[in-house]
DNA sequence: TAAACATGATGCTCTCCCGGTATTACTTGA
DNA sequence: TCAAGTAATACCGGGAGAGCATCATGTTTA
């Protein structure tokens, strides 16, 4: 096998066709220039330059041989250039889960700063509960999640991206949107119920069995997406605690309303991450966007 | 600067993610492979392996990199190939000049022959009068042409491919068609004449003058194309003689009729080439054409 | 819990390859 | 016929790479 010293000896040869010149052009001195071209033909099994003692020039073979062996050398002088870029993080891969309801708040702005931080880096979407979240970052198939407590802090680490105030689902039409203050839990007790699903939506299901003393015997349905919720709602199956994005989803026949409760804004969505991931892209984007751990 | 060894050395790694079995394959032994890694690592700048003492794995950088290493193998072991049988003639370009009349009749066997012989060279046609044909053999533009005597038989080899008689066209309607005898010179005394050009079409001239005594003074016109002179001769401006290939142009309106002759088939068609021509494709050709030099 | 094992890294030595200097061989042009 | 130019060759010295022996470290086994 010839080396690319050979290569770049030859090209250089090729090019000035002058065995002296282009060992100036390579600071060294002309006999092992010869001698490295007259190794490279052997190995190649063909003579690439014809010389006498007056001219160089290329033969058929040569001049095919020059093409492979410029593009040869420009892989050869990339890939290390790749291989850094990918390193450090500013080129490659990044596999982004989000939930349903943060497609519709932070999601956006997050992209535009992550693009803005690393514009090389490919960003992969995936919709995906935060349960399957968890299970896409422990398996190495995501590399950055947005989702809701709880997670082993063993495993991830996390920042608080963005937290938001829950508020009431109704039907347009409701009794309630009449009211002029936030509504109490008393006001809902002979409300039917469309409830989040303890074990899908356990982070929902807790907050509001938490906040809003659900009485259980007025659940008409229980699901795991925010969309499906509202979704029903708008069908006028009954009135549902939702997150203040859902606002955004804009779906006709239902309205919001403010809820009173002890706490401001209870709903969280964290950027998660497992801690021993890999990716040099992730790593700088943590750091770019100043994610300190936890 | 990597060398390639490094590149094989790093590939068997990455397949094997096992420093002693890739040495194995290599038929070497585990610790210069090791090094060698290093050494392509520190030129790369990059880890590509991430390895302790239990377990090798590729970084991001690592699987990056060696899709670079596998393209840059494989083009490394594909070039010698390509630059041998150019040497060898199996591949390249062959550039064949030849006559419109020829390309009636030898062309398409002649190109079905090197097909056969190789089915790698592509091949470049330019139709050609006989002295352009000699002109690019001459500064190299040219490889092979199918062209008409005389050429400089110091700087030129040829192979006589084929003799023609030499026939008279005429207007589907004249007179002379109903003759029932090959037609002398005696019958054309009066006949408007369409005649070679002296110096563009020099071969058909001088065999026209020295086997049919033109009188020049019935040369209504004087062309240098086959084609063009059968036009002419549909369109009733007057006779001429031709090839016997031209009764393939397919031309309406035109009669060919056999000439007394004192020679049976005056017209040659010769394959030349410059004798120092150097493409090997044409040097594999010759040989197994078998023509011969002369 | 300790010993054996597995595996990649390191130290050392030897050989071979590569580059430099000096020289040769050959062609060309004055 | 000689001078100049240019690629090839001879010879030598230094450095890179391969192998052997060994180390460091983590895992498995008794």
């Amino acid at each position: 096998m010839f080396t690319l010293d050979q290569l770049t000896g030859f090209i250089a040869v090729a090019e000035e066709l002058h065995f002296g010149r282009a060992a100036e052009r390579l600071n060294m001195t002309q006999p092992p220039l010869s001698r490295q071209i007259q190794k490279l033909e052997k190995s190649v099994g063909a003579e690439l330059l014809e010389r006498d003692n007056r001219r160089v020039e290329l033969t058929a073979a040569g001049r095919a041989f020059l093409d492979e062996a410029r593009r040869l050398m420009a892989l050869a002088n990339r890939a290390p250039v790749t291989a850094r870029r990918i390193a450090s993080g500013r080129q490659g891969h990044l596999r982004i889960g989000f939930t349903a309801a943060s497609g519709f708040s932070i999601l956006g702005p997050l992209l535009e700063e992550i693009g803005a931080i690393v514009p090389d880096v490919d960003i992969d979407l995936q919709e995906l509960v935060t349960g399957e979240q968890i299970q896409g970052l422990l398996t190495g198939e995501l590399d950055l999640g947005l989702a809701r407590p709880p997670f082993d802090t063993e495993v991830f680490d996390s920042h608080l991206l963005y937290r938001e105030s829950m508020v009431l689902a109704v039907p347009a039409s409701h009794p309630l949107t009449g009211l002029k203050r936030d509504i109490e839990n008393e006001d809902l007790k002979d409300e039917p119920l469309i409830m989040h699903s303890p074990t899908q939506a356990r982070y929902f299901y807790d907050l509001v069995v938490r906040l809003h003393a659900v009485r259980h015997e007025n659940v008409v349905h229980t699901v795991s997406q925010i969309l499906t919720m509202v979704s029903l709602v708008a069908a006028k199956r009954g009135v549902a605690f939702v997150p203040h994005s859902a606002t955004a989803l804009g779906i006709r026949g239902v309205s919001f309303l403010p809820l009173a409760s002890r706490e401001e804004e209870p709903v969280e969505l964290h950027a998660i991450w497992n801690r021993d991931a890999k990716n040099p892209a992730l790593a700088r984007l943590l750091r770019d966007l100043e994610f300190a751990a936890n």
